[in-house]
RNA sequence: GGCGGCUUGGCCAAGGGGUAAGGCAACGGCCUGCAAAGCCGUUAUUCUUCGGUUCAAAUCCGAAAGCCGCCUCCA
């Protein structure tokens, strides 16, 4: 069973195959640090997280690279807005960033550099620039990258420079030797920070601290290299140019690009002003909620939120933590040495490009037989069904460690709800368990309008009330 | 204008030459005092339309319609 993965260079599925035996090079575009961070950058994130977290699996020793862009017009702006240093505003918005990942149980990268933290190796990369001719120093200005020079402009993105130079809409700049030349330093003007560098007190350009970074860490090629679509043009297609004008070399072998968020229907956008936040989807839903909402189209294809897509993926995810916990009423043990059928399913899916959709269909499906096997075992089963039943946990278990959800204990996933339900709706436990004990009592004595009433008045209040063998519980909606 | 993508049941969605996964919803049954939960069953002879290739197409090719993204900061 082979991984396979699309590669954006080429539009297709291709078999994965590192360059060096056993490592995986991954470099993934983190976030301007300038504002707080929105679900699609947590697709992205969680995305790559889960592909990193695949890599891992596999066996492969994986370098995980995931920059900050932390030098940037945008932060500039909204420092003299602000009056804040610009340290203050990038420092903040990384730690919030850090934050909000950890509670979305993404692992953290192995190394994630900041462009300020680099700003040697970026003049170094430019100066090799000049020196092969492929970027020039304007004077009294900035340093651009020359198009011209660089013969395969365009690969990645399927673009033509010349059909783009006449659909220009950029203001040309006369100093540019082409309307498609990009900044690679730009001269500082007064107020703004800046660095000494050859040619003048200045800051990189956007797109080459991706390409000097990568290769402090990762060398003058690498294995996979991401982000969102939005960054294929122009963003990574000037990192190829760039990092292949210097080293002559294939920069990245594959390139994975994740789809947007969209919200209900519509792009984010700032004229919508539908930015949604990942602290407001926090709010209101589990950290487990929003992986498995991420995860549950392809990572390509667009993906909508939305309250009821929310919803849906919530009474899903309920339905798994109640199967795990009637595995474990009925005394199943896990025993992680053992692999069983919806571990291999779930690793095709995983292997045919990563699609987490499948491999929580899958999950899904599991969750079916072994209800059907609890139901016909009226939850006692003996020692074959016993042991059937112990290789499901272990592989939901196991894809819990790739997906980054079903990790919690079914018991304290629950508790949690319960305890969220209760905070939101400013409702006394106490006065639920008082009800329901009237109830008891009301259908002990067959006064069953009573006892409905009770359950009405509750499930008004979205508390929906359980009967059971060991007597009632109840649960948020 | 240039480049790319999408269109699958009521809704969401996987698949992408071999005869339609999964979720949500709905309905019927089992269970229950009645429910809920869980289980069982039912819900696309068909994948936007029209042509073509093939023994075989939702999957490939061509055309049309609709939707969307990128080309400007953007995950």
């Amino acid at each position: 069973m082979s991984l396979k993965v699309y590669n954006t260079l080429h539009g297709k599925k291709e078999k994965f195959e590192s360059r060096i035996e056993g490592k995986v090079g991954m470099y993934v575009c983190g976030p301007t640090v300038y504002d707080t961070s929105h679900i699609g950058h947590a697709r992205s994130v969680v995305v790559f997280d889960t592909i990193f977290r695949w890599f891992t699996h596999l066996g492969y020793d994986v370098k995980y690279v995931r920059n900050f862009t932390d030098v940037d017009d945008k932060i500039i702006k909204k420092s003299n807005e602000t009056g804040q240093d610009c340290t203050a505003i990038t420092q903040k918005y990384i730690d919030e960033f850090h934050n909000e990942m950890d509670a979305l149980n993404v692992l953290r990268p192995s190394v994630e550099p900041k462009a300020t933290e680099h700003i040697e190796h970026i003049i170094n990369f430019i100066q090799m620039l000049i020196d092969k001719d492929k970027a020039y120093h304007v004077q009294g200005g900035d340093v651009y990258f020359s198009i011209d020079s660089f013969k395969d402009y365009g690969m990645l993105s399927g673009r033509n420079p010349d059909d783009m130079r006449a659909g220009a809409r950029i203001a040309v700049d006369e100093k540019k030797k082409s309307p498609l030349d990009f900044a690679l330093w730009k001269l500082a003007k007064p107020g703004e920070p800046f660095w000494e560098s050859p040619w003048g007190e200045g800051r990189p350009g956007w797109h080459i601290e991706c390409s000097a970074m990568s290769y402090e860490y990762l060398g003058e090629g690498f294995d996979i290299h991401g982000g969102g679509k939005d960054l294929i043009f122009p963003h990574h297609e000037n990192e190829i140019a760039q990092s292949e004008a210097v080293f002559g070399g294939q920069f990245v072998k594959y390139w994975i690009h994740n789809g947007f968020v969209d919200i209900n229907n519509e792009k984010m956008s700032k004229s919508l002003g539908n930015f949604t936040m990942i602290k407001e989807v926090l709010e209101a839903y589990s950290p487990e909620v929003i992986r498995m909402f991420l995860l549950s189209n392809h990572y390509r294809s667009p993906i909508d939120y939305s309250e009821g897509s929310m919803r849906e993926v919530s009474i899903g995810l309920d339905r798994i933590y109640s199967f795990l916990e009637r595995l474990e009423n009925a005394g199943i043990k896990i025993d992680a040495s053992q692999k069983g059928e919806l571990w291999d399913d779930f690793s095709t899916a995983m292997n045919d490009d990563f699609n987490s959709a499948k491999g929580i269909a899958c999950v899904f499906e599991a969750v079916k037989k072994g209800n059907r096997f609890l139901d016909d075992a009226n939850d006692t089963p003996d020692q074959d069904t016993l042991n059937v039943l112990s290789l499901f946990y272990n592989d939901v278990k196991a894809i819990s460690n790739i997906l980054g959800m079903f990790l919690l204990d079914p018991v304290s996933y629950f508790k949690a709800k319960k305890d969220k339900g209760v905070e939101d709706m400013a409702i006394d436990p106490s006065q639920i368990e008082d009800l329901i004990q009237q109830r008891t009592n009301a259908r002990k004595n067959k006064n069953f309008a009573k006892a409905d009433e009770i359950r009405d008045l509750l499930q008004s209040k979205n508390i929906t009330l359980e009967d059971g063998p060991e007597g009632t519980t109840w649960r948020f909606e």
